[in-house]
DNA sequence: CTCTAGATTATCT
DNA sequence: GATAATCTAGAGC
């Protein structure tokens, strides 16, 4: 069983916990399913009541009351309908702020990572085609997933949800429990937000949020997101092709 | 390569 | 009743 992070690492102010989270481990661990374990590399700043972007602003009801709760516990939400989101809680308790997970690198259990890409990808498309078996379309969807890099499995925040089973079920468990099915374990890295040297940028770069242009300003300008510059496991489009194995 | 439309449903006003 | 912390396919260049 993994050391999990130390809370103490997301008691800080939302920006500190964020920075913090980039080169953490994710780790699913699912009955008999191989260990799924991927590396931090992309994640969102979502501050208290204020901020007009968070979920918070709501008040403390409804699905993001594990928002309000203490440190460490999971936030997750289902968005557009079909997607799953990931968050941290992090600050004090009654402090409703998170951080979104929105890219991770795959380092171990990756066949397992492909094959729950795989059911996510086939599971959305029953609810929207009729029920009878496509193989055509199953064998695409195979295809198209069996093609992708191992860097691109997780690359966005629906797709670590998908890639590592994460459902809303999920919402308030524990990620500081070295026992959930869920948690995060420290990288090795050799400061915090640093990644090490010969597995890409050693820098955290800063940029404004995705997907929130609703907030207004100067919610929308806020430079909340932080990545692994060049990192070929963030969300969004590549600017290299990357080998597709 | 970039751009855009459309899928889908819990949660919000 | 409208919208959303997204993603993919397909069209156009």
């Amino acid at each position: 069983v993994d050391r999990a992070i130390d809370r103490t690492l997301l008691h800080d102010d939302v920006l500190a916990a964020a920075r913090a989270l980039i080169g953490v481990r994710l780790i699913r661990a699912a009955g008999d399913m191989p260990r799924r374990v991927g590396r931090i590399v992309e994640v969102e700043a979502y501050d208290g009541p204020d901020d007009l972007a968070s979920h918070a602003r709501f008040g403390r009801h409804g699905r993001s009351a594990p928002m309000f709760g203490p440190p460490g516990r999971a936030y997750v939400y289902r968005v557009y309908g079909m997607y799953t989101c990931l968050n941290v809680v992090v600050g004090p308790p009654g402090s409703p702020s998170a951080v979104l997970i929105r890219a991770v690198e795959p380092l171990g259990g990756i066949e397992a990572i492909r094959t729950a890409r795989i059911q996510h990808d086939l599971r959305r498309r029953r609810s929207t085609r009729p029920p009878a078996a496509d193989l055509t379309a199953v064998a695409a969807v195979r295809d198209r997933i069996g093609r992708l890099a191992d860097a691109r499995l997780a690359a966005g925040p629906g797709l670590v949800a998908a890639a590592f089973s994460v459902d809303v079920d999920f919402t308030g468990i524990d990620l500081c429990d070295p026992a959930s099915p869920l948690r995060l374990a420290p990288g090795d890295d050799p400061a915090p937000g640093r990644i090490p040297a010969g597995q890409g940028s050693m820098s955290v770069i800063a940029t404004p949020r995705i997907g929130i242009a609703y907030a207004g300003e100067p919610w929308v300008s806020v430079p909340w997101r932080f990545l692994v510059e060049d990192s070929p496991a963030a969300s969004g489009p590549r600017r290299r092709r990357l080998p597709t194995r």
